[in-house]
DNA sequence: AAAACTACCTGAGTGC
DNA sequence: TGCACTCAGGTAGTTT
């Protein structure tokens, strides 16, 4: 379940390994993932990795003569081992680097994908219609007033859209609707401007937060094994049904939304 | 046009 | 111990 900030976790954590090398080979085993990894993949090797970059939940991979792009879907991860390591269940997708690491795709689920892309990424169909990311000066009140106008859809759902903004799971999307005491059910174009502003600023301090927890409990990805969870400990309402609201004491509640459960606080949030 | 629903997948957890 | 079952969730694509 890597939401934006172990994406861009692991962002920086594998850049230094991969930025400016060379892929040398690139091993598929398992080609079905949400999309068929492409056979541009395959052939990689001798390209230079240029630069890793993100947008929304996609690394993007800069190999000069495109890129490829990457997503983590549910339960993907990223790892660097020593080359000729033990492939582990799993592990999908193995580029190997002109420093004798091998980057390893890892994905129990297959939700993710790998695809490659010539020419400019931003016009690919994953990408080119995606919304503002969270934390950019183009995700602001103003914004956010103009594209809820009149809409009738639930907030939670709306600030999910990634038309909308980018970035925003369901963990992160309770956790901001809770912060900003809007009630996960009302209506996107009912909801205030002032309590709009709330929400916006609620989305960046929890997914900056995050970012930062990411950045200060980095794992060297080399070694890297089992889940960072670093939010994990930290959330306010997020799976905490039927526990008291750390505000006023009330109970929390779960609920189903487009089945994704999203939890609140039926004092707090209206 | 907007909203609702479906498909994809495996591991963890639960109940019998 | 093991089987059968449910749940979790990102998001593109399809249907209403």
């Amino acid at each position: 379940m890597p939401e934006l900030p172990e994406v861009e976790t692991t962002r920086r954590g594998v850049a230094p390994h991969v930025v400016g090398r060379s892929i040398t080979a690139v091993e598929v085993r398992e080609r079905r993932l949400r999309w068929p990894v492409p056979r541009s993949v395959d052939r990689l090797a001798g390209e230079r990795v240029v630069d890793l970059s993100r947008r929304a939940k996609y690394l993007l991979f800069d190999v000069g003569s495109g890129t490829v792009i990457m997503h983590l879907g549910m339960s993907g991860s990223l790892r660097l081992v020593e080359g000729g390591a033990q492939w582990r269940k799993h592990d999908h997708i193995s580029f190997h680097m002109d420093s004798g690491r091998e980057l390893r795709f890892h994905d129990p689920r297959r939700f993710g994908c790998v695809l490659f892309c010539k020419g400019d990424p931003g016009k690919h169909r994953l990408i080119r219609d995606l919304g503002p990311e969270p934390l950019s000066q183009d995700f602001n009140v103003d914004y956010l007033v103009e594209r809820a106008a009149g809409k009738t859809v639930a907030i939670k759902q709306f600030v999910m859209n990634a038309q909308v903004v980018v970035g925003v799971g369901n963990i992160y999307a309770s956790e901001a609707l809770f912060m900003s005491g809007i009630h996960p059910k009302r209506a996107a174009g009912r909801v205030a401007r002032a309590r709009l502003g709330k929400l916006v600023t609620a989305i960046r301090e929890v997914l900056g937060r995050s970012i930062e927890m990411g950045g200060t409990t980095l794992r060297d990805f080399l070694h890297e094994d089992g889940k960072p969870g670093y939010f994990r400990q930290s959330l306010r309402v997020y799976g905490r049904e039927d526990e008291a609201c750390i505000n006023c004491n009330a109970t929390v509640r779960r609920i189903v939304q487009n089945a994704r459960s999203s939890f609140y606080c039926p004092n707090c949030q209206r």
